[in-house]
DNA sequence: GTCTATATTGTGATAGAC
DNA sequence: GTCTATCACAATATAGAC
């Protein structure tokens, strides 16, 4: 008796994660997962059954690894410019730690929109009166009336952007060097915030 | 002889452009594509040799649509404000036309990176200059003290972003409803615009 | 140029020994 | 539980008739 027992499963996992994360569903290849994780390719079958399923382990993993953060934000009773501030610097440390998964989703959730009905089951019920709070913080004269969706889709396409563009604007910007990238990626925590607040704040004289 | 001598052809591109577009490079299938043109397998390698070469051709394509509009951007001699207030609007309008290009050039771009530097051999040339017309703005007062940069890519991010997570951002925000999302998305011509400039410009007293 | 038929290789999945 | 060997089918690509 050993901890080896579900080791292999976990070898698996970590393997899958890899490589699904990486080439995405259609471009994941059975036996390359198998080869990263150091086993045969039916142990893969004997632990998941079918690549289909284990896609959907790795897959749901990777998605609600960024729905603590939005829930945060969505319930707590901060005012807005403070959940705000919270959420860009957790948001994008954890981005930080896990770069691949932003694109992996949105493709993966492109592909098979249906799939996202399901995961949001439980989530979407608090979105309105958050945006509700939103629009009262409008009418009180603490932040410009704009859209208060144009605001939540804004502030997440200045966090989540460079990751999914992340090829490009390296290579674009930054002559193609990994390290500067993540310094400026780093930067990002208080200049999306004081971006943002710079667009929708209104100045107390 | 009739006008049918290429014909073959473009129904084949307009369907390959279809099928690779919506599924990717991987996800497509040469079947499907013969299908949607009306024509048999055998006429796409006929026409385009193999499965890579037909890709090429539409991902090149697709990826060419959107040079001109930064061209542009990084090449006329307007203020900066009026060379954003252009941009956005005119790459909005380009991407409501074709949505799912970004979000499949975005992809294939981050599983083939390499691709890019063939692609930007003749274009990059002129990001420095523009950066230093950027940041000379900045220099005589009339943008906020900000890295270039992240001016550049919050611009773009905030273009680019709803449409390649249009499926998340329409169930969650939208109620999944096509016609309102779009309808979003042009108002976004202009509050785009307002987002930045209320960002980055310093208020004349 | 366009088709049918087929070759060839790739890939997910299973059987069965150990 | 883990492996080797193999199946079954999918997918790209080609040969050859018309």
């Amino acid at each position: 008796m050993n901890d080896n027992q579900t080791n292999a499963e976990q070898l698996i996992l970590q393997a899958a994660r890899k490589i699904f994360i990486e080439k995405g569903m259609e471009g994941a290849r059975m036996q390359e997962i198998a080869d990263e994780a150091g086993i045969n390719k039916a142990l893969l079958h004997y632990y998941f059954r079918s690549k289909d399923k284990l896609f959907q382990a790795v897959f749901l993993e990777a998605f609600q690894k960024f729905l603590p953060q939005i829930e945060m934000l969505l319930k707590s009773e901060l005012p807005f410019i403070q959940k705000l501030e919270l959420f860009i610097k957790n948001y994008i440390s954890i981005m930080i730690e896990n770069p691949y998964i932003p694109g992996f989703v949105l493709h993966e959730l492109t592909q098979n929109p249906q799939r996202l009905a399901e995961l949001l089951k439980n989530h979407v019920v608090v979105m309105p009166e958050f945006l509700t709070q939103l629009q009262n913080e409008i009418n009180n004269g603490v932040i410009k009336p704009v859209d208060p969706r144009q605001i939540m889709i804004n502030s997440l396409a200045l966090c989540i952007f460079p990751f999914v563009a992340r090829p490009i604007i390296q290579t674009v910007f930054f002559g193609n060097d990994a390290e500067t990238y993540n310094a400026f990626l780093e930067q990002r925590k208080t200049s999306v915030y004081n971006f943002i607040k710079s667009a929708i704040f209104i100045e107390k004289p």
